[in-house]
DNA sequence: ATCATAAACAGTAATAGTTACCATTAAGTT
DNA sequence: AACTTAATGGTAACTATTACTGTTTATGAT
């Protein structure tokens, strides 16, 4: 991976935020800096990022948000204006007795395992397989 | 909300369904019920039903995902070939000891509170007041 | 049963977020 | 400095979804 200004530069405004952006907010902030900056260059480097595991995606409504903070924790988001707060709490407080203190009025939990179905890591290691003989 | 043909049958498809579609392959399904059914159609019901409360939306990746099952549960999404599948586990055991018994290799978590934060409360208390004088 | 009303529809056009393409620029190497 | 090729800017294309519009149809009233 070759350094440019352009993905340093983006990096370093997701890493500036507390907010939970999407491309176009990132697009919007870094052509401040690089005025001439190509949309399809922040969304190549968002993925990018995403694949290095130097920021998180998030798939809120239609699209994607980005945070670049990587401390393990979940997050709120708002039904109404669609804002994405952070929640550091533990899962079992959460589970628990959920809202007391939170300024929010939770009104659904959404929990997703992400990872690899048993489908998949068979045809994945068919695949290897395959390649090495 | 007036009865519809075209509703019940989209219901009726996702009731049936252990899987979590797309609205394409809701469309697909339905089309061997209603051949000239809309695909407008079909978002506009699952939107409605969602209103409704009688299915819940799942976003994935790029696209909506749907599930008639309301009874509480979460979900494993596949990193590979994005299928959904039901997790029925408490929370607490999710947390406590992951994977074990679980046919799927889990690399993250997504946990997802919804609802209203504190600054949409405050607008809607304004706005219910504004228009109730 | 006939009629009136508007909800819901089919078909299509438009939109939004995102990705693909390609000629040009520039990071890193010799 | 010359060379190689990853990365870029600009634009076109694509995909999921929504909006529009004239027509159909569920439902309640005559
Ligand atoms: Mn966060
Ligand atoms: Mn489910
Ligand atoms: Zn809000
Ligand atoms: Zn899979």
């Amino acid at each position: 991976m070759r350094y440019s200004r352009q993905r340093e530069s983006i990096l370093s405004i997701l890493q500036a935020t507390e907010s939970h952006p999407t491309a176009d907010w990132v697009y919007d902030k870094v052509r401040r800096e690089i005025s001439n900056i190509s949309l399809g260059t922040v969304y190549r480097n968002l993925a990018q990022l995403e694949e290095m595991g130097q920021i998180r995606r998030i798939n809120a409504d239609g699209q994607s948000r980005f945070d670049a903070n990587l401390s393990p924790h979940d997050h709120f988001r708002c039904l109404t204006c669609s804002s994405i707060f952070d929640i550091h709490m533990s899962h079992d407080d959460m589970t628990a007795g959920l809202p007391a203190d939170v300024p929010f009025k939770v009104t659904g939990i959404n929990l997703e395992l992400l990872g690899v179905c048993n489908e998949c890591q068979i045809k994945e290691i068919k695949g290897e397989n395959s390649h090495v003989a």
